[in-house]
Order: structure tokens, then sequence, then C-alpha cells
DNA sequence: TCTGGGGTCCTTTGGCCG
DNA sequence: TCTGCGGCCAAAGGACCC
């Protein structure tokens, strides 16, 4: 979901020169908010805040009206009221998400089969190889867009670029209802004047180490040698802001994704130091984990747990199995056991139980699971759409069970879980 | 002003082993 | 027998994204 307030969009005109550009980054405008209004038009035109009006909650996501006042995801309701006293909170309806987003990849995977679902309401879509059914990436862009409205009456932001990392900074500098087209040819100069904030996976830490080195802008990486970069910011991101900053991007349009783990973590309305209330909670969320697991029929072999205590300190620890499991009292005496080696001086604000090292609990003897490479490559030689996300997620199981290949994929996301 | 819940990925540290 | 070292792995923390 954007951050912007939508202010200072850029759209292409039908005649920009596209080409190259076969990568599209669609994202929904305002998914949570706009959703609201379709289903309750009298908010339209309101500052809408999806969050909880009460407790510890924070903005899930905010109308392009909220955001005029500042409100940005991420910043508790409180704030955000007093940024926005107007604004309307709105409790998140996952279920009717879940049900839009459906019918939005449903549209996408009508152009193309090469859709890497992000998130619940963003994607990528490769349409290198559509032009002769749809036309140029251009053209399919602006189609893709008036279907989604056709279908859900919501509006989306397309961006198309050469590269994932290019074409998804398009769509963001779209929003909202935007198009925006960067051709390969242009890449370079379409980053340079961009703030380093801008390119993906650069956070506010990595920008502040940056910009304190006065690398304010793309072009400033692009005159920064390689090695000062990997000095600020470490091997791996160091090289690849270089390369982000150049347009390279050779990661491709993944259309399988593998969960790597579940978990469930809960923050209280008030600091909690009771024992007993603490070790309830870690044996519920183990019992909502091990539910998930068994759903999807896979097995864990590490559990861990997350305290955060009343001053936000956060610590974890974890445990590898002996045998991987998705037994909840398991997982919740595992999660007890490492509690109880905690230190803990202070009351706790938050805990968390998550299981890690997923494996497919049907092969568990079958000689299989234990070699986690096989298995993984067993999943790789699969086609078939996917996502990831509780939302679109195709389970290992069914990527791995007898019924495989028939088209019985699950095409659509489906209610994974309590996420209320 | 007071910081959610779902994740992924990377870095650092320390133990173990040859 | 002791020490150094590199490779490997697990654990923990943290940055980042939606």
């Amino acid at each position: 979901m954007g951050k912007g307030d939508g202010r200072g969009r850029l759209t292409s005109p039908a005649d920009v020169d596209d080409t190259g550009a076969h990568v599209l980054h669609v994202d929904m405008d305002a998914f949570y908010p706009s959703v609201a209004i379709l289903d309750n038009p009298t908010l339209r035109g309101k500052p809408v805040i999806i969050g909880s009006p009460e407790g510890r909650s924070v903005v899930s996501s905010a109308s392009y009206e909220a955001r005029v006042y500042g409100v940005r995801s991420a910043m508790p309701v409180s704030q955000a009221l007093r940024l926005c006293p107007k604004a309307i909170v709105v409790p998140p309806n996952f279920a009717r998400y879940r049900e839009l987003s459906q019918q939005v990849m449903e549209v996408f995977h009508e152009v193309t089969p090469l859709v890497e679902q992000l998130s619940i309401d963003e994607a990528f879509l490769d349409v290198s190889g559509s032009r002769r059914l749809w036309g140029r990436p251009r053209e399919i862009a602006q189609m893709v867009r008036e279907r989604v409205y056709e279908k859900t009456g919501l509006t989306c932001s397309v961006g198309a670029a050469a590269t994932k990392h290019v074409a998804k900074m398009a769509s963001t500098l779209s929003k909202p209802d935007g198009l925006l087209v960067v051709s390969a040819a242009s890449t370079t100069s379409f980053l340079a004047p961009l703030s380093v904030r801008n390119l993906w996976g650069v956070g506010p830490k990595s920008a502040d180490l940056l910009e304190a080195r006065g690398i304010r802008i793309v072009a400033d990486v692009l005159t920064t040698p390689i090695e000062v970069l990997q000095r600020v910011l470490g091997a791996s991101m160091g090289e690849r802001v270089w390369q982000l900053a150049r347009g390279i991007d050779a990661r491709s349009v993944q259309t399988e994704r593998i969960e790597k783990s579940v978990g469930h973590e809960e923050t209280f309305d008030v600091d909690v130091s009771d024992d007993d209330a603490l070790r309830a909670e870690l044996r519920r969320l183990s019992d909502r984990v091990g539910a998930r697991l068994r759903r999807h029929d896979w097995s864990a072999q590490t559990v861990s747990i997350k305290i955060r205590f009343a001053d936000f300190t956060t610590v974890t620890r974890g445990l590898t199995l002996a045998e991987p499991s998705n037994v909840s009292q398991r997982i919740g005496d595992v999660a007890l056991d490492l509690f109880s080696q905690l230190h803990r001086g202070q009351a706790v604000r938050l805990v968390g139980v998550r299981a890690e090292n997923l494996r497919p609990a049907s092969m568990q003897g079958a000689g299989l699971w234990d070699d986690d490479a096989e298995w993984r490559r067993v999943d790789g030689a699969l086609d078939g759409a996917a996502t990831r996300f509780g939302a679109g997620a195709i389970t290992r199981a069914a990527l791995i069970g007898p019924k495989r290949g028939g088209g019985s994929l699950p095409s659509h996301p489906r209610p994974d879980d309590d996420l209320s």
C-alpha cells in the first residue's frame, strides 16, 4: 500500500515510449480504505483510517483525504486522530479484502500466467509474451487498469519498466489511479533525480546512513564507488544499492513462493506482569500456530518465541527440535520452556510464537522430508500460479500432493486464518 | 507521541569440528 | 598436547516491506 498522499503524481501519455518495459507492477490505491468506501459510499471524500479505535492500534492504511493531514501507515491511531480529528476510524475486514483481492488477481491471470502476487493488493506481471494477444506494454497496463475498475469498482496504479524494481518505483510515483511507463532506455534518467529513500529496500535507517555521507539522491549513488557503499551499508546491501541505482535487477517475475515460517503475536492492551497470564497467552498462540501448520500439512523444525517488554526492547529465543512437529501441545511446551529460561525484569507488552524451517508433514518418514534441498527441488519443478501470504498461498501440500498439476491449484485467495 | 501483525532477508556472534 | 584457523551451522537481533 502506498505511502504518499497522492500529490505530485506522474503519468505517461498514450504515445510514451514503452520499449523494453515488459514488467508491470500493479498496486491498488489505498486498498483497505477504498474497500471500506466501496461498501459504504457515504465515506467517499472523507478522511478514512483503517484500524481499531481502541487500545494500542496503529493505522493499517488511510484514505488520501487522511494522508493530506500527515496520517501514515503504522502510525498509532491516537496520533492519527490528533493530526486529523475528523477522521473516521473503520475496523479492518480481512475477509472482504481477500474477496476483492481474488477478483483483482483473476484479472491479472486473464492477461498473463506470469503473475507474482506480492501482497494482498499488489502484483508483478510479466507481459513479454503477451504482445501478440494484447498489444504493447502500455496498452496492456491501461487495459488492466480498466478491467480492475470494471470488475471491482476500485482503482489501481501501474508502473511498467524493464525490471521489477523500476516498475515498483514507477507505480508508486504514479499513485493514485495512474500509469507510468519507463522505457529501458530511460531507466537511468528516470532514477537519477529520485531520493535514495525511494529505492525499494532502502528504509529509514539505510537512508540516514547514506544521507549522513551526502548521498541523497540516486545520482549521488552513481558517483559513489561500490566500496564506499559497502562500507556504509554492508557488503550485501551496498552492492544492491549500487545495482539498483543503475537499474540492474536480475530478479524475474516468480510465480511460485514457498512459505518459510508462520507465526502469531499479540500486543496486550496494557502491559502484563502476571506469569500465568503470559503463559496462557503463549499456549493460545501455540495452538493457533499448530492448527495452521496442520491445516497446511506442514511441520516445523524450529520453534521460537518473541517477547517485547514495556520499554519496547524485544528478545527472541528459538529451539531446533530433534523431530519436526505440528502438534500444538509440543509447540506450546517448547514455547513455555524458552519463556521460562528468560530473565524478566519488566512487564511484557507483546508475546509471539513462530514456527520456522517448515517442511511437508506428509513426507515425514518417506525419506524425503529430511533432505531440505530435495523437496525444494521437487517443488521447483512444478508449474502453476502461486503467491504468498495466507491470502493466496498455494500450500506445499497442494504442490506435492497426488492431484498436483491437474489444474486443481487454488486459484483464489482463501481465508487462511483468523486474522481479525 | 508512543510505537500492530504478518512476514523475509541479512549480519553478527559463538560453538563445533577437522 | 596445545593452538590457530577456516568452514559450517544455529541463534539472535535488526532492517525492511505491506
